[in-house]
RNA sequence: GGGGGUUUGGCGGAAUUGGUAGACGCAUUGGACUUAAAAUCCAAAGGCCGUACGGCCGUGCGGGUUCGAGUCCCGCAGCCCCUACCA
């Protein structure tokens, strides 16, 4: 027969049409009495998809195919993140409509995928931005309003006044708008949020039992919830009208800069976030609520100190014009500074307040940049000498610094120097001193008894803070999910009457505009209000796309439910997720969004879920060369380099010198971009999918090599030449016979020895994502069948090679077994098992060491005793020379299989 | 500043979880086939010394535990990622 050639893209494209046509990854899941989900992350459709993709995405179906063929039902969907801030771009640049770029993405990038050969159930795709998606969860968001769980509240927002719209924190760039490069202001603005907060400790908690989670990921979400243990302490406040009365102590500075002269006419209110009940009431006292964690400091206390939109520091600016202006200096540059460290200022207010314990002490009150409005009550009290913070602060401004806690080891009575700090507060271990009642106490002990003393005096209380806190899903944006509320003069905000849902965006709007499209729009806004039907106004506002992927994973379940959202009942079948796979980028707020998100769905009594994902896996990043010009600094394209053995990299046309920079994630302005497409149409997509599986564990960063894809691809071609033969063969002349000399015999048992062990490592490997190893275990078997002359275990061989890499090269495998059997699918066919009987050997080898080092390795039969194997080693010339005349200095350590080790004297 | 990860040949990586370090590949070199090249096949290959048999060294660095350490413990360094005035 006449060699046939490896003919990849007639091969796959039949193989994609043929699975298509008979429906080989739909799965009916109600009849599912083995349910396996298995999902990536959905593409954001941008376009064209990238290796980015193509790596999920051969991951996720190398499991889906596995599982599957391990014998469960397996949902393994596909859908769209569709909405987004690029398709408004988009249209601004080129003028078309969001949703029309969209749809047309959508469909370039489903053809794309298409061509990976992926076991999708496409008949369950979905894109967020129909509104037969969107509709639900509008009713999602009315029961988390009816709940509490949504609100409206007035919030600080970065405002870009050119694009009048907020911007999101990330679309901040040092201070400026990210498109308009104006000055982002600082400005409280009613939004809708989210009540995460209200989960905070069980979203936190639960981590613990998410096994099969990546400790990376489960840290962040820790880090991000931002659990804090402390206390809340009331301080009395008071007008600091009269001169300034140093303490007995002489703790509270007089040291501060020069007072404002026009001091607030009244002094601010307390803070109305404030522990009922805390404040005496009778005595009318203000106070001002702090959060510490430290309230053992609080004999070293020198100042408090308010964020600058603190309500009291609010109040006190509007008597006060030196205040309001600082504030107002401060407030420009949004509200997220990232990066490097602001210069800490602060600005001294008319107040002071008054230490718990000794109301005698008073200490000024700063507004200072440095203090966050957004975490604890946003004011904090300051022991300088034990946080670096508050000793920067104190440092700039000249005031007292009080130390109270001295390093074990120090005796701050006898060397009074020994606990002062300098420039470097101490945070650390230690024994407090100079505290009173808590003098003697180490650090840990102080904490509770002075949470202790201050809940006797009603002062303050222990307490649990989280620095998460309500997630902001307003957007002032067209392409999003419009919210669902109407605002009536009278009635205030109402939700849409659920049968009115969905609340569909308009079609003719323009997009050229600033700000939000939907503000502008003739007449979308303008509706009834659903309970007194007078004249209303929609809101324009529509979700942070988080919203839809919060929840996409459920509505794969039931696609075309035009009734709900998803079914409860599928839902306690197929969720939570078996094996989720996505980058790690999407560490914190996708994932962590959603688990807020299926415990507040719980809450409304949509499913009995908490957790949305069972397994997590998060893959690494496909990088690939970077090639520079040194004399412009410009990215060129790989391919437009070449290697002269003589002047090394040069320019392909215009030869110029070129210098190989890091391999980095590919990315278009590094212009080392590879394109699925021209992969696919070059090697097959089974190349691809080997080579992107091959080598790099897939929680690491891969490194796409053109030699490598190549080599993928020969050997393929390789394998398929071979294993075609081989079928020729059998099919023509059927296998030789078994012969029955010894020989043969124990051919037969070796090559049944290596089957079997490579069925059973590839499995494990398999099951425990170590994709890299499977396939080196793969091809270890067919570098041994190769070489081996045809017979009936040969050819056994070959049929297990073709079912173990099904789940990674389905078309050329399943081309091959179509020849065999062509009337059962290798999709279908079931996993082979492997049996424990064929791993046996009669022979092991084992290491011998003579004083732990390595002299040679000796084979015995594994039927014989350790006596007899210690006989079998010692006897062995080499041991036998290396322990001749020497003295054992203990028995030998054996270990079978392993390792026999000699102590001799040296 | 805080947290996490990582460090093994020229390169990607493997090592039965404390028992032959370098599986499987990439790149390289040599050979076969060919008029020649490509393709294909075979072979070599951690470093140093040696013609070979072999010997010594070797998993970022320094200690430790152990019969035995890439693997466990302590300390240090480099690189990467996340986060950041979180009181």
């Amino acid at each position: 027969m006449t060699e046939k050639r490896y003919d990849f893209s007639t091969i796959e494209s039949a193989w994609q049409h043929r699975w298509d046509g008979m429906r080989a990854f739909a799965v009916d899941l109600s009849q599912a009495t083995n349910p396996y989900y298995v999902l990536e992350m959905f593409p954001y459709p941008s376009g064209r998809i990238h290796m980015g993709h193509v790596r999920n995405y051969t991951m996720g179906d190398l499991v889906a195919r596995y599982k599957k063929a391990r014998g469960y039902d397996v949902l393994h969907p596909m859908g769209w993140d569709a909405f987004g801030l690029p398709a408004e771009n988009a249209a601004r640049e080129r003028g078309l409509h969001p949703a029309k770029w969209t749809w047309e993405n959508i469909a370039t990038m489903r053809a794309q995928l298409k061509a990976l050969g992926l076991s999708i159930d496409w008949e369950r795709e979905i894109a967020t931005c129909h509104p037969e998606y969107y509709r639900h969860e509008q009713g999602y968001f009315l029961d988390f309003l009816d709940a509490g769980l949504a609100v409206r509240k007035d919030m600080w927002v970065n405002w870009d006044p050119v694009e009048q719209s907020v911007l999101a924190n990330e679309q901040v760039i040092e201070g400026k708008g990210w498109r308009s490069g104006a000055d982002v202001e600082r400005v409280k603005r009613k939004q809708w949020c989210l009540d995460t907060a209200h989960y905070a400790d069980e979203l936190d908690r639960a981590l613990d039992d998410l096994s099969a989670w990546p400790e990376a990921v489960k840290t962040m979400q820790r880090n991000w919830i931002g659990r804090s243990q402390g206390c809340s302490i009331d301080f009395v406040v008071s007008r600091a009208d009269s001169a300034d009365k140093a303490d007995s102590a002489g703790k509270a500075g007089s040291a501060g800069k020069a007072d404002s002269t026009d001091k607030a006419g009244s002094a601010g209110k307390a803070d109305s976030t404030d522990k009922a009940g805390s404040a005496d009431d009778a005595t009318k006292q203000e106070t001002i609520s702090v959060f510490t964690t430290r309230p053992d400091t609080l004999f070293g206390m020198t100042f408090l100190a308010l964020a600058i939109d603190h309500p009291v520091a609010e109040a006190l600016a509007a008597q006060d014009a030196g205040l309001a202006a600082f504030i107002a200096e401060c407030r420009k540059g949004g509200t997220a500074p990232r990066g490097e460290e602001i210069e800490k200022r602060g600005y001294r207010s008319s107040l002071q307040a008054h230490h718990p314990f000794r109301p005698d002490w008073t200490f000024p009150v700063y507004v200072a940049n440095y203090v966050l409005l957004e975490y604890g009550t946003g004011a904090l009290f300051a022991c300088a000498a034990h946080d670096q913070r508050d000793l920067d602060f104190a440092r700039q401004e000249g005031l007292t610094v009080v130390p109270v806690v001295a390093p074990t080891g120090v005796d701050p009575l006898a060397d009074p120097d020994a606990a002062q700090v300098d420039n470097e507060a101490y945070t650390g271990q230690g024994t407090l001193f100079g505290s009173d009642f808590l003098d003697g106490l180490t650090v840990q002990e102080a904490i509770p008894a002075a949470i202790a003393r201050l809940e006797e005096t009603k002062q303050g209380t222990g307490e649990t803070i989280y620095r998460l806190r309500e997630w902001l899903v307003s957007r002032q944006r067209y392409w999003g999910c419009p919210v669902p509320v109407i605002h009536c003069h009278d009635c205030g905000a109402v939700g849409v009457p659920r049968d009115q849902l969905p609340v569909r965006l308009p079609e003719d709007i323009d997009i050229g505009t600033h700000g939000n499209p939907l503000d502008h729009h003739p007449t979308w806004r303008h509706t009834a209000c659903p309970s007194c039907g007078k004249p209303a106004l929609r809101e324009t506002d529509t979700f942070d796309t988080f919203f839809e992927s919060s929840w996409y994973f459920a509505r794969f379940l039931s696609p075309r439910d035009t009734t709900q959202g998803f079914d409860a009942k599928l839902a306690a079948q197929f969720l939570p997720v078996d094996d989720y796979i996505g980058g790690i980028e999407h560490a914190i707020l996708h994932l962590l969004y959603s688990r807020f998100f299926f415990r507040a769905l719980k809450q409304a009594g949509h499913c009995a879920i908490d957790e949305p994902f069972k397994r997590l896996f998060t893959q690494g990043m496909v990088c690939h060369k970077t090639i520079k010009d040194p004399a412009t600094n410009a990215w060129i394209f790989p391919t437009d380099a070449e290697r002269d053995p003589e002047n090394g990299l040069r320019h392909r046309d215009t030869h110029v010198p070129l210098a190989e920079g890091a391999s980095v994630k590919m990315s278009k302005s590094k212009r080392n971009v590879v394109d699925p497409d021209d992969i696919i149409a070059t090697y097959g997509a089974d190349t691809a999918r080997l080579f992107i599986l091959s080598d790099s564990p897939p929680n690491r960063d891969l490194e796409w090599t053109a030699a490598g894809a190549d080599a993928i691809h020969r050997y393929l071609k390789r394998l398929y030449r071979h294993i075609d033969g081989v079928i020729d063969t059998a099919l023509a002349d059927g296998l030789p016979p078994a012969t029955k000399t010894p020989e043969a015999e124990e051919a037969t048992t070796a090559t049944m020895r290596m089957v079997h062990t490579t069925i059973k490592t590839v499995t494990e490997d398999i099951d425990r994502y170590h994709f890299n190893r499977a396939i080196a275990r793969i091809r270890e078997l067919t570098n041994y069948l190769f070489v081996q002359p045809l017979s009936a275990p040969v050819y056994e061989g070959w049929m297990t090679v073709l079912r173990l890499f099904n789940p990674i090269v389905p078309h050329l495998t399943e081309e091959l077994h179509a020849r065999i059997q062509p009337d059962q699918l290798l999709v279908s066919a079931p996993w082979p098992s492997w049996d424990a009987e064929a791993l046996v050997s009669p022979q092991e080898e084992i290491s011998v060491q003579i004083n732990g080092k390595m002299l040679c390795r000796v084979a015995y039969d594994v039927a014989l005793t350790d006596e007899a194997v210690l006989e079998v080693v010692c006897t062995t010339p080499k041991v036998a020379q290396a322990i001749e005349g020497r003295q054992a200095r203990r028995a030998p350590i054996l270990v079978r299989g392993r390792i026999v080790n000699f102590i001799l004297a040296p």
